[in-house]
DNA sequence: AGCACGCCGACT
DNA sequence: GTCGGCGTGCTC
């Protein structure tokens, strides 16, 4: 908690300079508006009372209402187009000085890389509320009689208002309620029987509670004994508490606690609680552990890193990397720097925050997008607190906005999570992470036991050492606006082996061709039974890896073939069994469409239905089966929606409530689970045969950190892979843990087809609710662009149809371009393009997509 | 995004 | 004739 007092505008703040002009109280300044379709900078006046800054978070006027903005800098007179006249004053100045110049450079960076316009990157920099919209609202003034007298209309906006006893409504739900109710408003307006006001957009204000400080010590003889009590209390919790635990224990009122305060020896202040769970739980003190010749080799390096610097801590599972985090993070806050680790999902990670909280205390933090409005705006309030500490968080966390940033770290960067592809800026927070760090001047760690490919190029090749070379030196993909990495800033440091000498699991591939020649039908291989039932005898726990995607498990009618398709999209639905009792559900993976299942054949009414696909849902039932006697727990996203669900299911797994933990891809991100030691992996095949370009690299990388979730503990382990293709190149791969083996057979593949890390992808996504617009516009821009590309010197694949075509009952488009980064090619004016679109049809620019769903 | 204005089809 | 649809353009 700190005081009330420092607020966001007079706080915190360095005087900016570079960035733009300078300071001023008075004058015109030029705004950045939040409002979609408006690039233009708007001209404001500035009226004397503000103290404005450039970067300052700003309420203005515009049209009828008033939005956010940005100050992005001084004018001294009006363009000559623009009449003196139509300059309004901003209305407010809700934040100043947040931002060093830097930070600000970063965002513009971010958007111009990703095509964004700036307004949108600040946006998801800054947390929900602070750049606030007003709200235009309805309110009945005179009484219900007069409606005898206006329209149809007005007549019915009349009855909605005076249903609710605050007599007012938004005019946005007055309008969804009423259609044509504009003009019906006005006549309300012009009889003077509703009123129209502007409700300022809630921004999120910090919580206040009352706390009571003791302010005067010494001989206290005016005060009764209840009171010296009172005051005895305060001191033995330093001489602070909040009013309401000081009541409670002091059974006392806040009467008596007025009466002290006048008498002076106390004082009650409103000061800030912190919505964030920061104080969650007592943790133990842990020391920090002995490390391995190999990690010390690491910290070392990374200890003297002075300025910025990208490093690959490339581990193989259970080697240790956190402890080398740890370590790391331990000598940066020595300096009085902050702290920033990205994970790749919090809530499947509670073991890593439980471990930098025993290690760290109180100065870590969490923060990610589930967090609550409150709760975010708090955590991110509180780091502009100068003490160093620790941000953990998801993607989203890069925008910390740390003033005295000392180290990055990514926690398994290969992982697809850091990319962002649905609203822009499709960032990929290593990219930007990478260029924070360098604006920062501070090292970057990117940590994994299967590092991106784009990494291992980008690192090894700039290394003063290269681990081994594998190809003759390529041009790599310059970031934007960024000085060519100085020698020596980048660094390959790796973990070989796993911490006290555990080796790494032995891995068998199952081939599944064999087991049905010889007669086995079930989806568990016989090697696999065998381990399964010996796991069971020693006592031992196990996991379950099912690869399965959208729409693996789907209901399909016996006797005449229907299957049950989601109404709005282009997927099979997918079956749910909830509880014992309930109904079973079918639901739509991509819209999350739900229906109970039909008792009947919607096509022929036939009452039998078949159950394809193999679910988590569907191996459970099947183990149960075979293994009656064994525990299994489900861990998937249908188990784990509720808050909290990962950890209790992952303590109820540690507890040995269960034998095995059977689940999909959350298995794989960096679990810590010292009992098990079989890893199963249901079909392998499903993951081969994804059809991008990436198919074998995510291969690789799943089945490496499934593999690497078991013999951790004392007790050896063992992996089972089951598949139909044996042969597959990348499970030779996986089976000897041989990262250099995939990548020399993998870096050759995407050279030869331009692929990245070293070609560059851009996506463009179109989609609309009218399907034949969207064909005729794709088809238009398509051809455009095929003409476009030799002159430009990139490559057009498509137009094509996504893979699933309708979602959500929107028809979706993309087409995808390829280019060499090496300065040759010229690409299209997106805003000519984007000018081919009709109102109903969206377009989207992914720059390095991932997902090509 | 809102909110104007303004141009076209159905109805008193 | 008017009402009421919604497509186009502007907001400092």
């Amino acid at each position: 908690m700190y005081d009330s007092d420092l607020s966001l505008v007079s706080s915190v703040s360095e005087p900016i300079t570079g960035y733009a002009l300078g300071t001023k109280a008075s004058g015109l300044v030029e705004v950045l508006v939040d409002c979609p379709g408006i690039q233009a900078l708007y001209t404001y006046n500035v009226p004397e009372q503000f103290q404005l800054q450039i970067g300052d978070i700003l309420s203005v006027p515009l049209g009828g209402q008033v939005v956010g903005g940005i100050a992005i800098r001084f004018v001294d007179r009006l363009p000559d187009s623009l009449a003196i006249s139509k300059i309004k004053d901003i209305e407010d100045v809700v934040a100043s000085g947040l931002f060093k110049p830097n930070y600000w450079q970063w965002l513009t960076q971010i958007a111009d890389y990703y095509y964004t316009p700036l307004i949108q990157v600040i946006k998801v920099a800054l947390p929900p509320g602070l750049l606030a919209r007003s709200h235009r609202r309805i309110r009945a003034i005179a009484d219900v009689n007069a409606e005898i007298f206006v329209g149809d209309i007005a007549k019915k906006i009349l009855k909605l208002l005076h249903g609710k006893s605050e007599k007012n409504y938004s005019w946005q739900y007055i309008q969804q309620q009423i259609p044509g109710a504009r003009r019906g408003l006005r006549e309300l307006l012009d009889r003077q029987l509703v009123e129209s006001y502007l409700e300022s957009g809630q921004t999120q204000q910090p919580k206040l509670q009352k706390a009571v400080i003791l302010t005067a010590d010494g001989a206290a003889e005016d005060l009764t004994d209840r009171q010296r009590e009172i005051i005895e209390i305060l001191k033995q919790h330093d001489g602070e508490l909040w009013q309401s635990e000081l009541l409670k224990l002091g059974g006392t009122t806040s009467a008596t606690l007025n009466k002290i305060a006048e008498k002076g020896y106390i004082a009650i202040v409103n000061k800030e609680k912190l919505r964030s769970e920061r104080e969650l739980g007592i943790f133990q003190q842990e020391p920090a552990k002995l490390l391995t010749s190999d990690q010390a080799l690491a910290l070392a390096t990374i200890d003297s890193l002075t300025g910025f610097a990208r490093v690959l801590l490339h581990g193989v599972t259970g080697s240790g990397k956190t402890e080398v985090y740890l370590q790391a993070i331990e000598r940066i806050l020595a300096r009085e720097q902050s702290v920033l680790v990205l994970v790749p999902e919090i809530g499947l990670t509670p073991q890593l925050t439980d471990r930098f909280r025993s290690r760290f205390g109180d100065r870590v933090c969490v923060y990610h997008s589930a967090l609550s409005d409150g709760e975010r705006y708090d955590t991110w309030r509180q780091m502009f607190d100068r003490t160093p500490q620790i941000i953990i968080g998801t993607r989203s966390a890069i925008f910390a906005p740390l003033p005295n940033l000392g180290l990055i770290i990514l926690d398994e960067e290969h992982d697809s999570s850091f990319k962002q592809d649905q609203p822009a800026p499709t960032y990929q927070t290593r990219d930007i992470a990478n260029w924070r760090a360098q604006l920062e001047s501070c090292p970057l760690i990117l940590g994994s036991a299967t590092p991106s490919l784009e990494t291992w190029v980008t690192i090894t090749q700039n290394s003063p050492s290269p681990p081994l070379s594998l190809s003759p030196p390529l041009p790599l993909p310059p970031s934007p606006n960024s000085q060519p990495p100085t020698p020596n800033s980048h660094h390959y440091l790796p973990l070989p082996t796993r911490v006290h000498s555990r080796p790494l699991p032995p891995v068998q591939i199952v081939d599944m061709r064999q087991e049905l020649k010889n007669n086995n039908r079930s989806i568990f291989s016989r090697p696999l039974v065998q381990a399964l039932q010996q796991m069971q005898a020693n006592k031992q726990q196990g996991i379950l890896f099912i690869h399965r995607r959208g729409h693996s498990t789907f209901v399909s009618c016996r006797a005449c073939g229907y299957v049950c398709e989601c109404p709005n999209c282009d997927v099979s639905l997918a079956y749910h069994q909830p509880g014992t009792s309930a109904q079973a559900l079918l639901r739509c993976h991509y819209c999350n469409h739900c229906q109970p299942q039909p008792p009947r054949c919607p096509e022929c009414d036939s009452p039998y239905f078949k159950y394809f696909g193999s679910g988590t849902q569907k191996i459970v039932e099947e183990l149960n089966q075979q293994f009656p006697k064994l525990k299994c727990l489900r861990f998937d996203s249908d188990t784990t929606s509720t808050k909290g669900s990962h950890r209790r299911i992952l303590t109820a797994f540690v507890q040995g409530e269960a034998d095995l933990l059977v689940g999909t891809q959350m298995l794989t991100k960096g679990l810590d689970l010292p009992q098990v030691t079989l890893v199963g992996v249901v079909a392998a095949d499903g993951l081969l045969h994804l059809s991008d370009y990436r198919a074998a690299e995510r291969t690789f990388q799943t089945l490496t950190q499934v593999a690497g979730r078991c013999g951790r503990g004392d007790e050896a382990g063992r992996v089972i892979i089951q598949t139909y293709n044996p042969e597959h190149p990348v499970l030779a791969a996986v089976t000897k843990h041989d990262y250099q083996a995939f990548i020399a057979a993998e870096l050759p593949e995407r050279r030869m087809l331009d692929y990245p890390p070293y070609g560059k992808l851009i996506l463009l996504r179109f989609s609309s609710l009218d399907a034949d617009a969207v064909e005729r516009t794709v088809t238009e821009i398509g051809t455009i662009l095929i003409e476009a590309s030799i002159a430009g010197h990139y490559e057009v694949l498509g137009p094509a149809p996504a893979t699933v075509m309708r979602v959500n009952n929107r028809y979706r488009w993309q087409i995808m371009l390829k280019y060499l980064p090496d300065g040759s090619a010229s690409l299209p004016d997106w805003e000519v393009l984007r000018s081919k679109c009709s109102n109903v049809v969206k377009m989207t620019i992914d720059v390095d997509p991932q997902n090509f769903l």
